[in-house]
DNA sequence: GCCAATAATGAACATTGTTCAATAAAAATC
DNA sequence: GATTTTTATTGAACAATGTTCATTATTGGC
């Protein structure tokens, strides 16, 4: 009835999501282009706006793949139920991820297109994923256990790491201090725990 | 000997980045183009190229011009020597410009350009001004006064409010909480005083 | 009045993401 | 086997970006 497909949409999708993020890992989230990602898995500009609504949607499901990756190097932590020690090696794994894949996490909170939509759900549920794991370790800071308590401390905690894995990323950290990014992190975290007990309303 | 120029090199610098902060507050930083500003200064493209290096040296200089502004108005905030007191004092302060001027403070974090290169120096030390009103904020905190250790729990803070202000520029702080930035930089804030005796080695 | 110096222009260039008529190829039909 | 139909695939074209630079316009000095 029809010419034959050299690839379906999925494979399309996984062959472009590939050749993303390879581009990216080796030359950074600025040298990707529609044109060099089609150019590398052999298939013409137009192809790839049939696999993606459109450029930022690709991004969108190279970020999740992102996020995909970092929860599984988090999950691998193993728990010994004090907080402060979970939360010491929960850094560790976030800062060797960092160290390992410095372009994909980067890539994660720049904002290369105007699109000021709020992402879809599917995309909020992995950032969500990922939260979970700080809230779990923050939980048994809360006695008798409050959810509710343990999810805004662990997400006000996450910025503020947020802020010095960022500014570590783009090498303006030592603008502020002379100590490494998992000191301050480890000093960010230490300062807030013990600021939990009288500091979260 | 020449032909003489309707404006000096500075005249045009000053009328350029007027009409550029006219158009980031009336459109937003996305719609800054240098064909727009150059037609509303009633220049050509290629003149603006004779006032500035490039566009990314353009958006600087505002940035500065920004810098100065919020400065200015963080200035004003006076002191009752309450760190408490003058910290949410300083943020409302901080709120207060935010509100008043959203497009100008959001375009200081947003990256438009590829440029990775570190701001320069003159840019940096309007940053440093900015960030020395915290440091002399929180000084009151260590009695006998200890500058080494007020310097590091400005900083820490510092960064983490960074955290918030540099997700809510990128629209991404809704990602992680639905609250407001400025309701988030206070929970920052307290959380962060709470800790201090305890958390700052 | 001409020359030289320089202010000012704007067309041209290389890049983006995006679109869509044209083309190629294979299956279905006769 | 030839024809038609269907659709996978292309790539030229478009609009918009920052940037450059040969060209043009203007004006003071001789």
């Amino acid at each position: 009835m029809a010419r034959q497909a050299r690839h379906s949409r999925d494979e399309l999708r996984e062959l472009a999501l590939v050749a993303a993020e390879d581009i990216i890992a080796e030359e950074g989230f600025e040298q990707l282009t529609v044109r060099r990602v089609a150019g590398r898995i052999g298939y013409s500009v137009g192809m790839l706006y049939n696999a993606f609504e459109n450029f930022e949607d690709l991004i969108l499901n190279v970020d999740a793949r992102t996020l995909d990756l970092l929860h599984g190097a988090l999950g691998t932590v193993e728990r010994t139920g004090v907080p402060a020690e979970d939360l010491d090696a929960l850094l560790e794994a976030y800062l060797q991820f960092i160290t390992a894949h410095p372009n994909r996490w980067l890539m994660l909170f720049s904002e290369r297109l105007p699109g000021v939509a709020s992402p879809p759900d599917w995309y909020l549920e992995r950032v969500a994923r990922v939260f979970t794991l700080l809230e779990e370790t923050l939980a048994p800071c809360f006695v008798p256990a409050d959810p509710q308590r343990a999810r805004r401390a662990a997400r006000l905690l996450w910025i503020g790491l947020h802020g010095v894995w960022s500014l570590a990323a783009g090498d303006k950290l030592a603008i502020v201090t002379p100590e490494p990014a998992g000191a301050v992190a480890r000093q960010m975290a230490r300062a807030f725990l013990a600021g939990l007990p009288a500091g979260i309303a």
